[in-house]
DNA sequence: TCCGCTTCTCAAACCGGTTTAGTGTGTGCC
DNA sequence: GGCACACACTAAACCGGTTTGAGAAGCGGA
């Protein structure tokens, strides 16, 4: 039973003035005198009056509001700790204004549908585009829809869209170069998904800085990101007949994953194998034995992107953000390369 | 540069007919013949329109959106595995009817104003209220605010809110009386925060049941349901003189860790001991050995609680929902208990 | 005294929908 | 022929803000 909540025109009512008037105090639009002014909004106060979105939103043409959308397959959902940290710090830029973000979690078969929605409800004035992959259809579907948007990562080449970057790849680069100065020759690759652009850089950076170091490559497996995927490859790494004295993940799911496939097995870590993962999730300093990872300011990329979708929105000519790269921060998951 | 959207004047215009016969035919109002009715709705695909959120909200004087706000320090988010999940639920029900979930992550000395400014704004027709706390100050505000609400889990009395509820307690029963069956007799908990009123009823069903079997209580420790808490709690209850042989956790993430500590100080799981968590999380399947847990329906539980929401924004008198308790889910972390 | 120029304020239109209170028209019935 | 009534449709008001264009009041200068 939501009370019924004041309008301008009581605000105008009590003070004394016309509707016009309260709207130009609460905006702080000059032409009003301060005495004027300071009776508005003490009205205001003390009626307990805020406007309300909807009518601000409707003769603005301003939603008050950005979208984010996730797509993910339902068994996916609820293992990435990335998001959270990410929105947190969306909301720090928005909630100064008194904007808020919309959250759609989805399938990937609905994602499509749930931007042409966005698009045509006006429910929100632009959208920041994750996880992006190769050949994305959505950049050129927010343009189709004249959507305004910000890409959360690298952008590539056709996207036409601002971006606001973090570098995965010198984290990657510094834990194979670390791994190598401590003897290791064979150093294998459990990738996520490589249909993801950041997957994808995460594979090359290790990939070039192998082939930099003069190393073979090692041996790569898919890890999907998940724990299973993690599990699975780990599992038949170690079983080859030459398996890798050093195992770079994706991510800490798959990582945290391979470190119990390694017990399990008598693989001892980080005597016989060395273990790198990647996010710096809370679970990696309480690891056994702690996950060597890669730090990267979710936070502080979700302000970023939302900042950045603000200037868009204001019509700014916007070039790309860059955002300091992921560090790498060794733990006791990794160590000299064993004897042979 | 978003394209200029279609309005109902134009779709009227191009079909020949007033607005109102527009707005009539788009939301199944009789008086309007079925031959009007299906020219005004090819008008209105060939146009791509679609009726603006924000004016629809204005004159609805509803916003077509329920909120959600999420209270954590900086240093918790991101631990939470719960809410990607029960979002996927309430975006399942609500997304039927077109309408959105605004998420607010905030820190919790701010949560106060955020709900104020919800209900302010009028951007929201409702909220849905987690993780709440003994005496928690919200359903008071709500209540004050005249903003509807549901809240998720158990209500309490003096709430006066519907409560769309799922209860924790048979999990730890029975993983209790399973661990009592395996010869268990010191049987400890790791607690998360005694104020939230999940983590109190986590506890008093490990007590109670222990009192039940006539067993002594074990020792109790804070493990925050962080994963540094459950380290800790885990190596000081390790190193007692008389140490558990099971360890109930809080959830998941202090439990795995706990599972690390265990086998850093060299204490074999299941061997020496038992360790249980909740939540099963994606990695309990994939820890070393595997970890026992407690499986609830979040995803059920979000869609759960947004369709009460619409029932008590319809102005039903709701009965409190309750949902198929969280399941026992045992793994090879627990094990007989040790011979002394 | 009249004029021009500020400074402050407001009536009315507008944003894009929904809803109320009608206005024709055609049909059935006495 | 006249009346009641259902049916199909619409003009105008409304939701609660913002914005435009104009008016009133005060003041200095010619």
């Amino acid at each position: 039973m939501a009370r019924k909540q004041p309008t301008i025109a009581d605000v105008a009512r009590r003070a004394g003035v016309s509707r016009t008037s309260v709207s130009f105090a609460l905006n702080d639009r000059p032409g009003i005198a301060e005495e004027t002014k300071q009776r508005i909004l003490a009205a205001a106060a003390e009626l307990g009056w805020t406007p309300s979105r909807p009518a601000r939103a409707l003769s603005l043409g301003k939603a008050g509001a950005f979208g984010l959308v996730l797509a993910r397959e339902p068994e996916d959902i609820g293992t990435d700790l990335f998001f959270p940290a990410f929105i947190a710090g969306v909301e720090v830029a928005l909630g100064e204004r008194g904007d808020g973000l919309m959250v759609h979690l989805t399938t990937p078969d609905r994602e499509r549908s749930v931007y042409e929605r966005l698009a045509a409800d006006r429910r929100v004035d632009g959208v920041l585009l994750t996880d992006l992959r190769h050949d994305d259809p959505r950049p050129a579907l927010v343009h189709r829809l004249g959507l305004p948007a910000v890409v959360v990562g690298q952008s590539e080449w056709g996207d036409g869209l601002t971006s606001v970057s973090l570098d995965d790849r010198p984290a990657y680069v510094e834990a194979v170069r670390r791994l190598a100065e401590l003897g290791h020759r064979r150093i294998a690759h459990v990738e996520g998904p490589q249909e993801f652009r950041h997957a994808h850089r995460r594979r090359s950076a290790w990939e070039e800085t192998l082939r930099e170091l003069g190393l073979p490559e090692g041996p790569v497996l898919p890890g999907g990101f998940t724990a299973e995927g993690g599990a699975r490859a780990t599992r038949e790494l170690l079983t080859l007949a030459e398996p890798p004295t050093a195992i770079v993940y994706g991510n800490d799911l798959a990582a945290t994953a391979g470190l119990s496939v390694a017990l399990e097995l008598g693989v001892a870590v980080p005597d016989r194998l060395s273990v790198v993962g990647y996010d710096d999730t809370p679970l990696t300093r309480y690891t056994h034995p702690p996950l060597s990872s890669a730090r990267a300011d979710a936070r502080g990329w979700g302000e970023a992107a939302a900042r950045a979708l603000d200037r868009v929105l204001a019509g700014e000519e916007v070039a790309h953000v860059v955002l300091p790269p992921a560090e790498f921060v060794p733990r006791a998951s990794i160590g000299p390369a064993p004897r042979p």
